[in-house]
DNA sequence: GTTGATTCCGAAAGCGGTTTCGGGATAGCA
DNA sequence: TGCTATCCCGAAACCGCTTTCGGAATCAAC
């Protein structure tokens, strides 16, 4: 249990006969010191298991090698594979130059807005990735006025002078609605999520803005605002089918909410995709093996924490953070669950 | 983007007129401070926003303040939910000390051992949260070997002298195969995991006990190996299901190889749960929504990610490692795949 | 052989805290 | 009033590494 006390600069120096200066320049590649020494010194490094001590080099560099990615409060489980994703794809980008990847996870607001303080004004990181901004977000703000360095996965309604990464959420939905309408559908429930959330509100944008396209009325009572979860989509779902006037045909804002519409559909003895289509968003490969299987938005979730990181690096690199602004689509993933409309039958 | 220079101790001390040992020792609770000084010292703090240098802190104390959590390497993107609950579980234990959660993510075998090396050896954590062990893991013996403190997120063959939280996995898998027994099913299938992992190897026990109970020879033709997702339990299904004498039910290693499971069954025209039963391993929420609803073992995963960090504080703190051990118990988790024996009819 | 320019390394001052140690001030007691 | 015990606080070393600066040594040039 005796930890064998680690070799530390001055070891190396000693061993070496040599200053505790010339051998950290010796190791940090600066151009005045001769190749043999930075040889020697090297090699002396890896024989003696040399591993600078990462306090010490963040204090007196003042850069902590490390960025943080906050976790949002409130979501629901069924959508967190894309953190591990996410995170996995952070780490990719930060490895490469040997940095530290903390993740924080608030349980409330306020919660959350003390921890970024925490974490930018006391040298734990030097960049932060947001995930999740809400239309106008504290966080952004309380970031910006620190000058601090961050990237956004995703976008707010103000958003030119930062760095993020986002999915054209409007034209996704858009999309999906699209796809329906061009099967027939005439009456198309939407299921939103919280409009705080700015995907949200895109996306609803999104299903308006297909309607439109298509020359047909937009009609409230048929969009429904529920939380990401099945349990939420369900019985968003469950008050349109059983409402006088059904809808043919739903889009989801998540796939989460879409495994609960399926849930509604089959309780009611209908089919998915033949009685009643349903469009999801995210591309869950889980949703494959719904029942019946789901068609979904799928949003290209492997880079994207690849490309945060890259962003963030770059812009505590000291680029322009609104230089780095990325907006990807997401893509129809045909299953079976959207299909040409039908007489109307079930009920 | 000018950031507010940051009110460092020597600050504060200025402020208070005092000196910086003595704010120090106010503000880390030292007895030797008066009452009322520690108040001013405090409310001075505030009132500046003063944030220790978490870097200059931790160099000076020998206290990293922090835990990493080791991702594997090698996991399927479906059982990922876990990752992210597990992270908030860690979260919400380390933050009622302020301390920070690493996450490190290898690419291979080596790479981790590497990482973990840099990370125990640079002074970044005074922690280790390991998962998915193999049957003897090469990290184990790299931390023990180091003195270092870790938790393992399961168990390994050899496991007296280090902490550790597992779900017994032998008796859930057994309970698994009993049930399918007590329907009346005689030939039960087994979707293993590769061996190398200990849980996996534990199942497998679970499975051979259960048989063994009933009084059922273990036939090794109707255990595959696959691995840990839905591709892969579908076409171990699917071999068996091919095969001149076809399983009745199946025990899995996890729901996503189960969720391939059930898609073999359904490409067959047979239905799970009445010609061919099915019990996976996991208790993810989706599996409700699967075709039909996956009966499942599930492991209560929500306080695991709490107690692990629990675990890891107590023994940085000094205790004893192997007084540190929980083990959990799954629970059959009853939905729509289980069913009993039926004759035969589906060739 | 002197000069000037290069090369390479050592000295030393931080980075921003923590912690041991010792002593001045105050209080307690005779 | 004098002496000791107690309470607080200041001084200073230290944690391990980085980085600027200056100077010794080497080399080329005249």
């Amino acid at each position: 249990m005796v930890s064998p006390k680690r070799t530390k600069l001055k070891d190396l120096a000693l061993h070496l006969d040599l200053t505790e200066s010339t051998v950290s320049r010796a190791l940090n590649g600066y151009a005045d010191i001769s190749p043999k020494t930075v040889d020697r010194v090297t090699q002396a490094a890896v024989q003696l298991g040399y591993k600078p001590n990462q306090n010490a080099r963040r204090l007196a560099t003042g850069q902590a090698e490390a960025v943080a990615y906050v976790i949002p409060q409130n979501h629901s489980s069924l959508a967190e594979p894309f953190v591990s994703q996410l995170l996995r794809g952070l780490n990719d980008s930060l490895s490469r130059r040997g940095w530290d990847l903390l993740v924080s996870h608030a349980v409330s607001a306020e919660d959350e807005a003390a921890k970024i303080h925490r974490l930018i004004s006391s040298g734990r990181v030097s960049g932060v990735v947001l995930t999740r901004p809400f239309r106008n977000d504290a966080r952004i703000k309380l970031l910006q006025d620190a000058g601090f360095p961050f990237v956004v996965h995703g976008r707010c309604s103000h958003c030119d002078d930062y760095s993020w990464y986002d999915i054209d959420n409007e034209l996704a939905i858009k999309t999906a609605a699209t796809h329906l309408i061009a099967l027939g559908h005439q009456r198309i429930g939407f299921i939103g999520a919280p409009l705080y959330y700015n995907f949200a509100f895109q996306r609803l944008e999104g299903y308006k803005s297909a309607l439109a396209e298509a020359g047909i009325p937009y009609d409230e009572t048929i969009v429904e605002i529920a939380e990401m979860k099945d349990d939420a989509g369900e019985s968003a779902a469950s008050n349109q089918l059983d409402s006088g006037k059904p809808p043919t045909a739903f889009v989801c804002s998540s796939d989460t909410q879409a495994l609960g519409v399926l849930a509604a559909i089959r309780t009611r003895g209908l089919t998915a995709g033949e009685d009643v289509s349903v469009i999801g968003y995210d591309g869950l490969s889980i949703g494959r093996h719904a029942n019946p299987p789901l068609t979904t938005m799928a949003q290209p979730q492997a880079q994207s924490g690849r490309e945060l990181g890259d962003i963030l690096l770059a812009v505590i690199d000291g680029d322009d953070p609104a230089s780095h602004q990325i907006l990807k689509r997401a893509e129809l993933v045909l299953r079976n669950t959207a299909g040409p409309l039908r007489d109307r039958n079930y009920h």
